[in-house]
DNA sequence: CATAATTTCAAACAAGTGTTTGAAATGATC
DNA sequence: GATCATTTCAAACACTTGTTTGAAATTATG
């Protein structure tokens, strides 16, 4: 072992998928090569391709093991919410309290204090979306379907593609927030720490469920019209 | 030449831009290499580092290029407002429509139909956020800044804290809502089209300035208590 | 037209990538 | 303790990357 710190025998597996998921959330799938991960978990170069197949491999096991209990404690919290508010439909704030928050919790086993696996899925989403497509219908489609249906009930009378293109606007701007916590701490000029996990995703779902109040906008002429020959 | 349309004589620096442009939108920076962006442009592979010096050099001025002209439309269709509102503060939606429209119009020279600069600013944004901090340093700063500030004209009330996040919010939101146009599309099941720009960002401006509205949140205490040892 | 500066080009360079290989080490099983 | 399967390891493989080189072609200048 090239690791100082090698305690347990066996667990060559759970310390590729740790170093991996690490890397791969603040640098990137491409930019982590085998060797740095590799070397960070203490492990043969080859043991990646032994265990995984692949690199790919070993990015789909990632997720295989994140979003199972992800889901399951979403569930968990909207049908504590459904206990408590005894057949009344859900208020907005429950539904995406229960969407947001498993997402930004710790998951078991913790690396740190970040939120990994959300950094990781922001940042391979943009730069390999077809990597894990299969895994996006098979897990996250199916809860999307359910939190969709509670929206529903809440706002019956929204039309279906308000709904949807709403309820797509938070799931980018969730991943987002994550994903560009540089940029906007930068911005901010320190100001809007999204390092401080709690502050932000209570921030963000008072956003979000704001953006499902109806309001009556009118585009001006310019934002149809717009001038000179630029189009839109 | 190896490009059969080879039209005009000395605008090899111009092709290379637009392929380039075109290529980091599509594929990333990192995907998109320098044999393939000189193979599209019709031009020599060591033409990018004669004209400029390496590929962060390039991606550097495709950047210098889009942002002047950019915020150039911004501040004009700022003022056309202004001078609409005689001393009025502005609407929140005139204030967004003029930060977010002139984004995804077409960037003469246009390319196609995309808005292909904003495309690539996400790219890169997620990917490679220090290659150009100087570059946001310099150009969007001092525009966010202008935008902020007729924010807080329109907001008096608004706590700094709360107008600065519910603002990076909305560039988040702005930036990832293009950068995840294939996530959107599939995950609505085609009914959100993001390609139909127009369509996109009006409704992206109702969805912001919707944030904006304030309102009564108060998280659950299973927000602020999370059960089980998961903590936030 | 000759000379000088600029630009293009094919070729090679050094470095890094994911993956494979086959032998050594380790583990379990009888 | 011998036999078998599993796991680890150093080394090499085939390939791609951005960059450099120095000569050829082109353009501009006197």
């Amino acid at each position: 072992m090239k690791v100082p710190d090698s305690s347990e025998p066996r667990d060559t597996r759970e310390r590729i998928l740790a170093a991996a998921e690490r890397l791969f959330a603040a640098d990137g799938f491409d930019a982590s090569s085998l060797r740095r991960i590799t070397l960070e978990a203490g492990v043969n170069l080859a043991a990646v391709n032994y265990h995984f197949r692949s690199k790919d491999g070993l990015l789909r096991e990632i997720l295989k093991r994140r979003i199972v209990p992800l889901n399951e404690r979403r569930l968990a919290m909207l049908q504590d919410f459904r206990e408590k508010s005894e057949g009344l439909p859900l208020t907005i704030d429950q539904i995406f309290e229960a969407f947001l928050i498993p997402l930004y919790q710790k998951a078991p086993p913790a690396f740190g204090s970040d939120p990994v696996f959300i950094k990781m899925l922001g940042r391979v989403i943009s730069e390999h979306p077809e990597l894990f497509r299969k895994e996006v219908r098979e897990h996250f489609h199916p809860i999307q379907k359910i939190f969709l249906q509670a929206l529903r009930e809440t706002l019956p009378e929204m039309p279906e593609k308000d709904l949807l293109w709403r309820f797509q606007f938070a799931v980018t701007l969730m991943i987002a927030s994550v994903n560009q916590r540089d940029r906007i701490m930068s911005a901010s000029g320190g100001i809007c720490d999204p390092d401080n996990t709690e502050d932000m995703v209570l921030r963000l779902i008072n956003f979000i469920c704001a953006g499902f109040q109806d309001r009556d906008f009118v585009p001006s002429e310019m934002a149809t019209n717009p001038k000179e020959n630029v189009v839109l």
